[in-house]
DNA sequence: TAGAGGATTGAT
DNA sequence: TCAATCCTCTAC
């Protein structure tokens, strides 16, 4: 297993790197708790569209760690209640990024379970909301390299073009046109997909 | 500085 | 279908 380079994240096209994430395995460490899962669903978010927080380029304290260079996270709340975790892409200055909106578990469900207050394995980390619970990351984690002792993202498995599907994104009707754009990605029938 | 609303979720 | 819940942004 290898970590992600910094030049996996720079690239230009939020949208390929969306769909290359997918397969890839997010992993956190806290506390000396390790645990993580196989990325299976995505969303890119770009400046250009009126879905990014950062439309228009425009810089606010919530959504500055959006124009870091590639490689770090974005960590917001949403409805008061969820953090959602983004992976930033591009340069320096321009705001891309890519939400995870699921995973399928590969180690440490124990602590997830845990985590989630639950008896159950099922559905532990099938939405964006609930992957950040199960993986404890929170809006601490704002910013943070993808590169570092706590939280990264590696190697996982390889996924085919031909098991990739693309549709529209949840929940940004307000984004007008931009809302039809076919900038979500997930593994053609994967159990772990948010529904 | 007040008010509206949100890249969600789980219970009813 | 709806409430939970609170931060962020916008308008005044």
């Amino acid at each position: 297993m290898s970590v992600l380079p910094d030049s996996f994240y720079l690239r230009k096209d939020v949208t390929l790197i969306a769909r290359q994430l997918l397969g890839k395995k997010l992993v956190t460490n806290i506390l000396g708790r390790r645990s993580g899962g196989i990325i299976v669903e995505t969303e890119a978010y770009s400046f250009r569209e009126r879905g990014c927080h950062a439309y228009d380029n425009k810089m606010t304290s919530r959504n500055k760690a959006m124009f870091e260079a590639g490689g770090v996270a974005y960590v917001y709340l949403c409805y008061g209640i969820h953090n959602l975790f983004n992976v930033v892409t591009n340069q320096n200055g321009i705001a891309d990024a890519v939400l995870i909106r699921a995973l399928e578990p590969s180690e440490g469900q124990t602590y997830m379970i845990e985590r989630m207050k639950t008896q159950s394995a099922k559905r532990l980390t099938s939405g964006p909301g609930k992957l950040t619970k199960a993986l404890g990351i929170d809006r601490s984690f704002n910013g943070r390299y993808l590169r570092s002792d706590e939280l990264w993202i590696e190697d996982g498995i390889q996924v085919v073009r031909s098991h990739i599907v693309a549709s529209v994104r949840i929940g940004i009707d307000y984004a007008g046109k931009d809302a039809l754009l076919p900038w979500r990605f997930s593994i053609n029938g994967n159990q772990w997909i948010s529904k």
